[in-house]
DNA sequence: ACGATACGAGACGGGGCCGTATCGTAAAGC
DNA sequence: GCTTTACGATACGGCCCCGTCTCGTATCGT
């Protein structure tokens, strides 16, 4: 501790300039979303991209994977979904909807794509990712299931195993959006999904 | 054409090791799946972790492309479940089992991951894989749905639309392959997947 | 005005990969 | 035996990135 004061004392001389990390922080998205694997990003290209020095990058972030972290804490996941109408297949098909809104967003399913390929090589990364969008998501999820159990919505016997029930609730559309980027995402999938996943496929007698 | 007969005449000279093929690709499989990506493979590095001269590896491919081109035909995905019983339920589990088992094993799962992060950068390299691998497992899935719906054991007006049911059969296991390496992928995920859809999650009555 | 820090630009030595070429050796046909 | 091609090893010039450092300029507190 140097500081003589509770709030970090005074900086002196010229004040960092914050846009710099915002220009910096997007135009890393903006490779990304461009195609550019993890691998292809290079320091000194995101700072000739992003039309800033290379030592001006390296004063805010050590090393790119500090910056990648930075990135992903950048996107923020606006709150999934607080409301809850309590009529299930509504909030689900809200839910539903809301991730396949995101899976339109190029950067967001291009960024998606990077992290899946980066966990087993950087295991830091893909669990700041994890922990901030996909287990975000998921737990939205799975609450909104297991008050459907409780209120009887949904099949008693189908509680012993929410998790299996996230998955095959979100399973649809990001298998869609992950493993066929040109097939497309229409306005009423989410309900279309849900329907099916109630009613289930076999006719009703 | 320089041949003088329809067997490309013959060849003068030490003929080429066909074990050094196969051993090129095989570090390759490897090395993906322990962890590098597309970007982090070099034409040196994989010479020299499969222990072959560089010049050897560009003598049978003129770049990284044209290998990995190779090695995706190379991993060869028997045929995808070509028995039927006519029975819906059973014959849903054995595809979604077969594509669990696949994802069980590393070497598919990373090179899947690897792909889908090379969709935008390498289109060919993913038109490869898809065509390979991914369209051939949707292939059996969709005729095998298609066939239920005009037996009647598939609600009529969910035929309407093959493509989103098969995505709601596959979605849940590669969601969770993909997106949740650290999740399992028990033995009896598939019948349990299976008896969900059909049955649908409301509670019938 | 002055010292301190930030900025864009770019030089710098070091290192890795590129694709090619050159070794000496090995394995085939003639 | 001779030619031809393949093989592992390695050297080569070129390129790009690394991380640090030095410029000249700009912007803050004092």
């Amino acid at each position: 501790m140097t500081t003589n004061g509770p709030a970090t004392a005074a900086p002196r001389g010229r004040p960092r300039n914050a846009a710099v990390d915002r220009t910096v922080i997007d135009t890393v998205l903006r490779l990304i979303a461009d195609g550019a694997s993890i691998g292809d990003l290079t320091m000194e290209g995101i700072a000739r991209e992003a039309g800033v020095g290379k030592a001006t990058v390296y004063r805010r972030w050590p090393g790119k994977d500090a910056l990648l972290l930075d990135v992903l804490t950048a996107v923020d996941s606006p709150p999934p979904l607080g409301c809850r109408s309590g009529d299930l297949r509504h909030d689900l098909i809200l839910a539903i909807d809301y991730i396949r809104r995101r899976s339109l967003a190029k950067r967001e399913s291009a960024l998606m794509r990077s992290m899946v390929t980066q966990m087993e090589s950087s295991p830091e990364l893909w669990k700041r990712y994890h922990d901030t969008v996909v287990a975000a998501r998921r737990r939205m999820l799975t609450s909104l299931l297991e008050d459907a159990v409780t209120s009887g919505q949904i099949r008693p016997e189908l509680g012993a195993d929410l998790d299996l029930l996230t998955d095959m609730v979100v399973g649809p559309v990001l298998a869609r959006a992950t493993l066929r980027p040109d097939a497309p995402l229409p306005d009423d999938l989410a309900e279309r999904v849900v329907d099916t996943l109630l009613e289930g496929m076999r006719p009703r007698d």
